[in-house]
RNA sequence: GCCAACGUAGCACAGCUGGUAGUGCGUCGGAUUUGUAAUCCGACGGUCGGGGGUUCGAGUCCCUCCGUUGGCUCCA
């Protein structure tokens, strides 16, 4: 038998025969498996039962690691199919690929309950301890026809991922297998630390107008402890959910009678949308933006001029017609459907809620001839827009109906693109630090060059992007590239954090158009004398108040820094008798803009401490027999540390000073 | 929009196979006047998401609409 050389990750390399598994080469070195559950064989997983018949680099791929805990996943997926097939012998199994936090697969059977899992959870153990291996078979393309004869959905995949001639592998456990490439762990007995979490709907291969599946999410770590951590931070990911501490901390109210997705900002949820509006503004005056007002409808001529009717009209309120057109049309027996087409054909005239601010902007640039010194012209408005997003779609203040985009558009010249585009996310990046989001990542949209539904000339098109690039490569955060991601009208650069349940939400955005401009006929008079065509910038580094309030509250876990939070200081008092002294305090602070309650009821302090601290406020001020002698105060911090006596203006003035830095925890206490 | 589950007082929940609604917190009233995570007593509060049906009788079963949640699809 030959010898071959294996290259080590140390460097070091061994010869063994040819024909050693990865398993055998990686306990030869380490004298045991160390918690590997497959290898990298030049670059490329590997079962730990791949037989080495050629020299090669070997590392081994332990469970925890990102790799590991891919395959993990994918075996677990294959073990719920197995479970859930040894249950329901009429299921069959579709796909069921790892995940980011696990994995699922889509089966097709009678829908299932959230109750069914425990059942199958069970078998899945149950087969786990049976310790199957995972054994790796190669099949022609007739075997594996025969091996799926009954299941339609794994010929179809046969059909269109593997071709025709060609074969594939299977992973048997037991007496069953499932189509795959691999790799997997070694036995069924790696996977005892699952949990199945959630069972829902999935269409075949995304497609809506095919069969509904039924999907089972589920996810699996290597070890107990690791599956209980997990399990824990899911619970407390869903405490900081801003659905629940939004509803906890009275930020904000939907109303079912008010409509879905409309955001009712309440008094508390409005100090801190305030807050940053204002912080926002501060910013927006520095960088020489022009705040302007604009109204929340427009005619439906404005929206044929920008094209956002009808082209969108699927996801845009319907139209708002006069109401002696209204009548008129009425009593004309005119149907819904006819008004629909006397609409896009421009026959008769109606307004539109707002779908976006930029046609309103693009008037006022308008308003006025321009000329290149005048420009850059930046247009900033809290904007407030509505768009008719599908029902299933929308969710607390995250996906909304109606918005307001801390929005502005900047019309430039094509010379001042970069350093404008460059100023946007300067924007961006000193508000995201301010506020601690550091885990953020930038999507850079290009366009797809094999596609011709972009407008503008090539050239430009290619300047812009490379500006994008070069102002996202600036950052010093992670970026990417995506071709394809451009919209039609420009290249643009996206932010996007992820929330507490590790959903990606795109925040702010920076988008360069070429075609709006174009669409309103805009120009500004150059040096040279002869008019030109602005480009502009839409910018929105928060994306809409409504989705970033509703991230930040989640970021924060509701315990906001003093400048943010809703009140800043909760006055308790000991006695009913330090009512006056409370009211003492509490005017200082007032007088100072501080945002005060008083709870002087008749509780016991413990009792307005567990109360008060519900609400998460930067501070609590304990009154008593000795601060009223004194003039002094006593804090209580958000984890309950306590400082007594305070001399009254020193607080303030330390509390003011911590408000005005924005700082980023009250540090008082 | 599609699939599934869910929808009981302001909030969190209980209510078995149909017999006509309970608990805790909150609120209000009374007592208490308190020094750092729940003082005691009492009261108010629900046409059980809306509408329709089955039944002698429905929070409980069926239909339908609305909403919420988890996914899918979509997102200028």
């Amino acid at each position: 038998m030959s010898l071959i050389s294996v290259t080590l990750p140390d460097g070091n390399v061994n010869e063994y025969a040819a024909g050693i598994t990865c398993s055998e080469v990686i306990i030869d070195v380490l004298g045991k498996k160390n918690g590997c559950v497959a290898a990298m064989v030049d670059g490329h997983e590997r079962d730990m039962s791949y037989q080495l018949l050629d020299s090669c680099m070997i590392e081994g791929i332990k469970a925890e690691s990102d790799a590991g805990m891919y395959i993990l996943r994918h075996s677990t997926a294959h073990l719920l199919a197995q479970a859930v097939v040894e249950l329901y012998p009429n299921a069959k199994p579709t796909i069921g690929p790892p995940v980011d936090r696990g994995f699922y697969y889509d089966f097709a059977m009678e829908p299932l309950l959230e109750s069914d899992l425990k059942a199958i959870h069970k078998k899945m153990q149950e087969i786990a301890r049976r310790n199957l291996t995972l054994e790796r078979v190669e099949l022609d393309e007739a075997e594996l026809r025969e091996h799926f004869a009954s299941n339609p959905y794994k010929l179809e995949i046969i059909e269109d991922k593997v071709g025709a001639g060609s074969g594939s592998t299977i992973y048997r456990q037991g007496d069953w297998y499932d189509l795959c490439l691999g790799p997997h762990v070694p036995s069924t007995g790696k996977l005892m630390f699952c949990k199945l979490t959630s069972v829902s709907s999935a269409y075949w291969r995304g497609d809506q107008s095919r069969e509904q599946l039924v999907r089972i999410y589920g996810i699996v770590e290597p070890t107990k402890d690791a599956l209980k951590q997990t399990l824990h931070k899911m619970e407390e990911a869903k405490k900081r959910d801003h659905r629940k501490l939004g509803k906890d901390l009275q930020l904000f109210h939907i109303d079912e009678e008010v409509g879905q997705g409309l955001i009712l900002w309440t008094p508390r949820g409005a100090i801190i949308r305030q807050e940053l509006q204002n912080f926002i503004g501060e910013h927006l005056t520095r960088q020489g933006y022009s705040q302007v007002f604009t109204p929340h409808i427009g005619k439906l001529d404005l929206y044929r001029t920008s094209g956002h009717f009808p082209y969108y009209q699927d996801s845009q309120y319907p139209p708002l017609v006069e109401k002696d057109l209204m009548r008129k049309l009425s009593e004309e027996g005119c149907s819904c459907s006819e008004l629909s087409n006397l609409m896009k054909t421009g026959d008769i005239d109606g307004y539109m809620l707002k779908p976006m601010n930029c046609p309103h902007h693009v008037k006022i640039y308008a308003s006025q001839a321009r000329s290149y010194r005048n420009l850059p012209i930046r247009l900033a408005e809290f904007g407030t827009v509505y768009r008719w997003e599908q029902s299933g779609e929308i969710s607390g203040m995250t996906r909304v109906r109606g918005f307001t985009q801390d929005d502005a558009h900047l019309f430039v010249t094509e010379e001042q693109i970069g350093q404008e585009v460059l100023g946007c996310i300067e924007l961006v990046q000193i508000i995201f630090e301010k506020l601690g989001m550091v885990d953020y990542r930038v999507r850079v949209g290009l366009r797809d060059p094999d596609s011709t539904k972009y407008v503008g000339d090539p050239d430009r098109w290619h300047k812009a992007e490379q500006a994008c690039r070069e102002a996202a490569a600036s950052l010093g955060v992670e970026w990417s590239e995506e071709e394809g991601e451009a919209a039609f009208y420009g290249p643009k650069i996206d932010f996007v954090v992820k929330d507490v349940i590790g959903r990606e939400w795109q925040l702010g955005t920076v988008q360069v158009d070429y075609n709006l401009p174009e669409r309103f006929d805009l120009t500004y008079k150059g040096s040279d004398g002869e008019l030109h065509r602005p480009v502009m910038i839409h910018r929105a580094p928060f994306g809409s108040m409504e989705r970033f309030c509703g991230v930040l509250i989640e970021h924060f876990a509701g315990r906001f820094p003093t400048w943010l939070t809703p009140t800043q200081c909760h006055i308790l008092t000991i006695s009913q008798k330090h009512t006056d002294y409370a009211n003492h305090v509490a005017a200082k602070l007032k007088e100072n803009g501080i945002r005060v309650e008083i709870d002087d009821g008749d509780d016991t302090i413990g009792k307005k401490i567990r109360t008060h601290r519900k609400l998460h406020p930067a501070y609590m001020i304990i009154l008593g027999d000795g601060e009223a002698e004194s003039n002094t105060v006593s804090l209580r911090g958000r984890n309950g540390d306590q400082i007594a006596d305070i001399p009254l203006d020193e607080f303030v003035r330390d509390i003011c000073s911590e408000i005005t830095k924005k700082s980023a925890k009250p540090s008082l206490v």
